[in-house]
DNA sequence: CTAATGATGCACT
DNA sequence: GTGCATCATTAGC
């Protein structure tokens, strides 16, 4: 690998040389990929400046075998066509009429998996305070700002128009980067939210989130840990 | 604290 | 027409 950081002393402004993320990780399934994209850094630009922020809890949606996930039985539709393009794109949908939801597309192309990011936490005071604008209310509790996938999705102004977008150009209006490591044990393991119709796949263990960050959407009651294979 | 409810628009049978 | 991978608000402990 060409891992090579030139300090290129662009007349722009100062882009600090950060690692983005491993294009390895976009390459997995959605069920390793989720666990493995808590701690990364999302970046979202917008004319307002950057937001940085860590995302501390996420769920799988692999595979055409999954009832939960909207490509179950390699449904291929409108909406669901950029789960089928290779790993590092951008699904965006809309929810209930008024929320969107972010995911990254994961795996193959053709295999559609997807990983959505449920809660993300500000990685600065300026951060949180552009968020808490964006979301149009006053901060008052970690999740209440970003916990939930509309949340996230409103404090960091994200819509439609991004779906179908690369996670992996910095610069461009969403991109991930490499963030500080995570231990296994911080790792915790629970049931899905909300998706009561995916029958057997309901209850299988599929949601991440780091073990007591206050940005969490929803603690489970047995907070089990993490098991790696 | 928990539970119920309405908002709201679009994808899909 | 039906049903959401949600959230803020309200009502009831």
């Amino acid at each position: 690998m060409d891992c090579n950081e030139h300090e290129d002393r662009s007349s722009r402004e100062s882009i600090r040389p950060r690692r983005l993320l491993s294009p390895d990780l976009y390459r997995l399934p959605a069920l390793q990929a989720a666990p493995l994209l808590l701690g990364q850094h999302l970046v979202r630009r917008t004319e307002d400046g950057e937001i940085r922020c860590r995302i501390v809890e996420t769920e799988s949606y692999g595979g055409i075998e999954d009832k939960g996930s909207h490509a179950f039985g390699g449904r291929r539709t409108a909406r669901t066509e950029v789960m089928f393009s290779s790993g590092g794109t951008i699904y965006i949908y809309l929810i209930y009429g008024m929320y969107h939801c972010l995911n990254v597309v994961t795996a193959g192309e053709g295999d559609p998996h997807a990983v959505l990011i449920r809660a993300v936490e500000p990685l600065t005071p300026g951060d949180a305070a552009q968020m808490s604008a964006y979301r149009g209310i006053a901060y008052r509790n970690p999740s209440g700002l970003s916990g939930g996938p509309g949340k996230l999705c409103r404090a960091l102004r994200i819509d439609k128009s991004l779906n179908g977008r690369r996670l992996d150009v910095p610069g461009s209006p969403l991109w991930l980067e490499q963030g500080d490591p995570v231990e296994s044990l911080d790792i915790v393991q629970a049931p899905r939210i909300n998706i009561p119709y995916a029958e057997e796949y309901t209850q299988l263990p599929w949601r991440f989130y780091l073990r007591n960050n206050p940005y969490v959407s929803v603690k489970d009651k047995l907070e089990q840990p993490f098991n790696l294979r």
